[in-house]
DNA sequence: CAATAATCGCAACATTGTTGCATTTATTTG
DNA sequence: CAAATAAATGCAACAATGTTGCGATTATTG
């Protein structure tokens, strides 16, 4: 099932001038199979037995994959970064809405906020992390 | 300085029905004094070398002063909790700024936002958390 | 001032994330 | 294809934030 997401992974780390490690095609295509923005630690679940990777691997591979603009990393209130991949859907800037009840993070691919905010005189606008709260479909 | 805000902090706690421990009053006048939210770690440094708290006593105290909504938090990218006093200022919902480099953080007391967001089918809205960055004055 | 319920402090633990370094491996080069 | 090498990995150890259980202390009440 994710079969059909290694090729992309694959395509898409070689096309940045990485090393095509089985690894992170792995997690790349993890990622990309996902709809939901998920931990470091729900990958880690969803990586065959066969194909279990160390913590530290995993957080590079991660941290990589961020830097080279293929997936994106989203804060939360629980501590934990989750990650989604970059897909075109995606405008560089958008929100994120999270369940209240499951953790489930998922993308709302529409910012419909302004990047021209009130700021105090004398700062700078960089950019917005905007994530709504609430309850999913399943936990209502 | 911070003895105005004693008197003040201590009465918050009573009408609460809290008990005033010299901790609990330090803590808030604390946040009373304190123009942006800080964490944990800063509080700590700001409390009087003869008043150190336990580490557990300051999260359980700051955990019932937002219980109690005396305060708020705020959540960063950094991991860590801050703290804010709640000022009749700050509407219920509010955003907040943080510099990325010095990374503090303060209360934009406008939420241009409406809460009216278009959530998937069956999703209900609850709250907004909305952190804007950029670079304050002194870091620009 | 004594009773008591709330608060505190210690020890121990959980989770997330990071760093240094030696080993392994994907890719390049001859 | 084999050797060279730069990149990626895995281990061990650590750091920061936050939590839990429980016995000791203390603010408040009567």
């Amino acid at each position: 099932m994710l079969n059909q997401f290694h090729h992309t992974a694959e395509d898409m780390i070689r096309h940045n001038g990485g090393r095509a490690t089985a690894g992170r095609i792995e997690i790349l295509a993890i990622l990309l199979a996902e709809q939901q923005a998920i931990t470091h630690r729900e990958i880690e679940q969803r990586l065959p037995q066969a194909q279990q990777l160390d913590r530290v691997t995993l957080y590079r591979a991660l941290e990589w994959l961020v830097e080279k603009n293929l997936i994106h990393k989203v804060t939360s209130d629980d501590r934990a970064w989750r990650y989604h991949a970059n897909r075109e859907l995606h405008s560089h800037q958008h929100a994120h809405f999270k369940c209240t009840g499951c953790a489930q993070v998922i993308c709302l691919d529409k910012l419909p906020v302004e990047a021209n905010w009130p700021l105090p005189a004398g700062y700078r606008f960089q950019e917005i992390e905007l994530t709504v709260k609430g309850l999913c479909a399943n936990c209502c």
